[in-house]
DNA sequence: ATGGCCAGCATCGCTGGA
């Protein structure tokens, strides 16, 4: 099985990208994040047509995500059980009854000390005692997403730069390896991968051409699933496209 | 020289992203 992760920074932009990266790689699942658009408007005939069906929590302009999927999805469900926010940043689903598939986007932070850096924390820590039930309840947990966080140093271009920013600072990273404290395993740690290997580049400054980049986006699999992952890999050829996502996919093979 | 880009809004200048 093959799963996937990917911000695409408007669906509406990036659907034509998607559809021929959906025939390229035939994921299982991919998880979409900064949709930007409404569920009314969601292009739901054209990713059908593609073989994939659809679990979505969007809205207008902002934020928005998405489970696309080869098989049967069950038990969707949009939001964090109990942490009421008006911003769309999750959705969960039942993969073909076998697997519990969720999609995050983490909220960005903006600058540490400022509100929005209050809400990404407790945002966080409201997500992570949510995945603490689902993993009681489905031990075949996949979770993947934007986190926003880059874990460790080797997931910056230039550490001593991104040095307490946002993205990067300690209580941000603190939050991220409580996730990881659950049992979950970051699939692209658990093999041997290039040096400089990022998921996000600034659109400015010609920072993919330079590979100044960080690595934000990650998948999380439960022990039971990361027995049996075989790759995680970054797909570097969509950011090469004209008029990219600013982020590229990340893709995790699983025995079946 | 500390900027440079991009998407959406209901636009011609702002917010938000990361």
């Amino acid at each position: 099985m093959k799963f996937a992760t990917w911000n695409v920074n408007s669906l509406k932009v990036r659907l034509p990208q998607l559809l021929d990266w959906l025939a390229l790689h035939a994921p299982d699942a991919v998880c979409l994040q900064e949709t930007k658009l409404a569920d009314g408007v969601f292009p739901l005939k054209e990713i059908e047509a593609a073989g994939y069906r659809c679990a979505i929590s969007g809205q207008k302009t902002y934020n928005g995500v998405a489970i696309l999927a080869r098989a049967p999805l069950s038990e969707v469900a949009a939001g964090i059980p109990g942490f009421a926010d008006e911003q769309k940043r999750v959705v969960a689903a039942t993969l073909d009854g076998n697997v519990r598939v969720v999609c995050a986007y983490v909220p960005n932070g903006q600058a540490v000390d400022s509100d929005k850096y209050r809400y990404k924390l407790e945002w966080l820590a409201a997500f992570r005692d949510w995945l603490e039930q689902e993993l009681r309840r489905s031990p075949r947990l996949v979770v993947l997403g934007d986190y926003n966080v880059a874990p460790a140093d080797e997931d910056v271009h230039d550490p001593a730069a991104w040095q307490g920013q946002v993205l990067c600072s300690a209580r941000e990273r603190e939050a991220f390896r409580a996730l990881i404290a659950l049992g979950l395993k970051d699939s692209f740690r658990l093999f041997t991968q290039p040096e400089k290997s990022f998921t996000w580049w600034d659109y400015r400054m010609h920072a993919f051409r330079r590979n100044l980049g960080l690595r934000i986006d990650h998948i999380l699999l439960s022990r039971e699933l990361a027995a049996r992952c075989k790759t995680c890999t970054v797909d570097l050829e969509p950011r090469r496209a004209e008029r990219p996502s600013d982020h590229a996919p990340v893709i995790a093979e699983i025995e079946s």
